[in-house]
RNA sequence: GGGUCGGUAGCUCAGCCGGUAGAGCAGCGGACUUUUAAUCCGUUGGUCCCGAGUUCGAAUCUCGGCCGACCCA
């Protein structure tokens, strides 16, 4: 059994075209370096595009605007004395100009030999092709460094959804989409951070080791620490550290953080996954959802610049406020045919799922089942924006008990498209009855609930002290970066999804 | 875990009613000073995912495995 981290790589994957092009490096090497590295660039192609891109051939020969760029060549059109090339860089794409007259000769003779892929420094004038494209007129070229490999075939780009994801490089050199997902991904990550910091919030980083992992009903990955020789897990959520900060006064916090949950993948779910938790001290469950709208709010607008987004031929109106509905009538409201007797009989909900085949945990009580057979017969409908409200205390272990009816909880899950965006509560700071809780999801989990909480005795100390009246919510950042990139997979929002081992 | 589809040149794909592998792009050589997926002529390049089986003969049929996408649980 060899080490894959140490292994030496498989056999490479060598080919003509690699030996072609390793052979023109091994040329250039003795022609001086070959990776030159005191290129000054001075121009992005974006940038010349918006400034000069309205220009007319004319005004633009009179400015003789000068610039020096870099760039990937991305397309090469070569005519004898003349030739044309695209470069690519972070702020899109231009055209090159190189000709005999303007570049020289031994220049221009280099670059036929320059390959798709090699990444070039150009100094020259700007101006308009009779086509009205606006292109430098090279008056040096250099190339800066040398690719081995050959790009993707120009015009399809990537096809394999294998490839985009383990070399996702390619992808992202090739694809437009992609890299506009990625680059909207960042948007909204800050448009979140400014939206929280400017609400006086206090950015923290919590631990993503924790010695007993909490916040959440998930499997954790467990790794050990060896000078402490101690059992650790990546942590499922932040929230129980979180929580630990207002009690120390911190009463405004959120954090921006990856999460780590040992199930299986899906178009929905990556073993590690973003989440940006807030809470705020003397705030309840009904004035997070009114946050967490804004929020929704602010980030489509500055990814999209508007409230109603596309989602795979839906229209999501992020606009108008959000549907709040309890679970029984979320349920009826999708499925006028149950009548509230009927949900709320407990025979008669294990009939329906024995009937449909429906998952659901035989010794819940009442709240347990109508949640389960909300999951099964009606989250998926959930498109437009709808917060799902009061939550049965049994499947809340953290949640505070609404003070009218105990049984239930001042709890939240967003839904959109279907899917769960976020989740938050009325913060249960009753330290006995977070206790009891506890004791609660430890037998749960010595009955065989592998998710069931464990009881976290340094958590409870805290909430001794005291935690304020307080309300939290977690927002599931890959998640809401589909929606406002329209993409259908987690995988095409999370920049190096999990894979398989490479075989 | 189950189902469907897929894995052929560096890339995008055809070939799959069994007869020993093709196109376009990329590469190489040549022509071409406003092209833009440039064009035109010539040309190199393959563990047809892996293994077994059937067969005179397998990219193609059968079985098993690996990997991926999508759907379902």
């Amino acid at each position: 059994m060899t080490d894959p981290t140490t292994a030496p790589a498989p056999a490479l994957d060598e080919n003509q075209i690699i030996a072609e092009r390793r052979a023109k490096l091994a040329a250039i090497r003795k022609q001086g370096p070959a990776f030159p590295n005191d290129f000054d660039r001075r121009d992005y192609a974006g940038k010349l595009a918006a400034a000069h891109g309205n220009q007319s051939k004319e005004a633009l020969e009179a400015a003789a605007v000068e610039v020096q760029l870099a760039g990937r060549m991305m397309l090469k059109r070569v005519m004898g004395k003349a030739s044309f090339a695209t470069l690519q860089d972070m702020s899109g794409q231009i055209q090159v100009y190189v000709t005999n007259d303007h570049a020289g000769a031994e220049s221009h003779d280099a670059f036929k030999h320059w390959d798709l892929g090699d990444f070039i420094g150009v100094t020259g004038i700007l101006f308009k092709t009779n086509k009205g494209e606006l292109t430098i007129q090279a008056r040096s070229i250099r190339l800066l460094s040398k690719a081995l490999r050959p790009l993707p075939e120009k015009f399809h780009g990537l096809a394999d959804q294998e490839q985009k994801y383990r070399q996702r490089y390619l992808d992202l050199i090739t694809n437009d989409v992609a890299r506009e997902a990625f680059m909207r991904r960042s948007k909204i990550i800050s448009a979140i951070r400014a939206f929280m910091i400017e609400r006086d919030f206090l950015e923290v980083e919590t631990p993503m080791m924790h010695p007993i992992p909490g916040g959440a009903a998930a499997k954790p990955f467990a790794t050990h620490h060896n000078a402490l020789d101690m059992e650790m897990f990546l942590r499922i959520a932040p929230e129980l550290y979180l929580k630990r900060l207002v009690v120390g006064g911190f009463e405004k916090v959120f954090e921006i953080n990856r999460n780590f949950r040992n199930e299986g993948l899906s178009t929905r779910h990556n073993p590690e996954f973003t989440m940006m938790e807030f809470y705020e001290a003397y705030r309840e469950y009904r004035y997070l959802m009114d946050l967490t709208e804004s929020l929704i709010r602010a980030a489509a607008m500055a990814a999209t610049g508007s409230t109603v987004v596309p989602y795979q031929g839906h229209e999501i109106d992020l606009g108008k406020p959000f549907a709040r509905l309890t679970i029984v009538e979320a349920i009826r409201h999708y499925h006028p045919q149950y009548t509230v007797e009927q949900l709320n009989d407990r025979d008669w909900l294990i009939g329906q799922f024995k009937a449909m085949k429906g998952k659901y945990r035989p010794h819940d009580g009442l709240g347990g089942l109508q949640l389960s057979f909300f999951e099964e017969t009606t989250e998926t409908l959930l498109i437009q924006p709808t917060f799902i409200i009061d939550y049965p205390a049994e499947v809340s272990p953290l949640a505070r008990r609404s003070d009218a009816q105990p049984d239930i909880t001042e709890r939240f899950e967003l839904f959109i498209t279907g899917r769960e965006m976020a989740n938050g509560f009325s913060e249960l700071n009753d330290a006995e009855d977070q206790a009891e809780r506890f004791m609660d999801q430890v037998r749960q989990k010595e009955a065989g609930d592998e998710e069931a909480m464990h009881y976290d005795a340094d958590y409870i100390r805290a909430l001794e002290h005291g935690l304020p009246p307080t309300g939290g919510c977690g927002i599931g950042i890959d998640r809401l970066v589909m929606l406002l990139t329209d993409s259908p997979s987690i995988r095409d929002v999370i920049l190096f999804p999990q894979m398989r081992r490479e075989s």
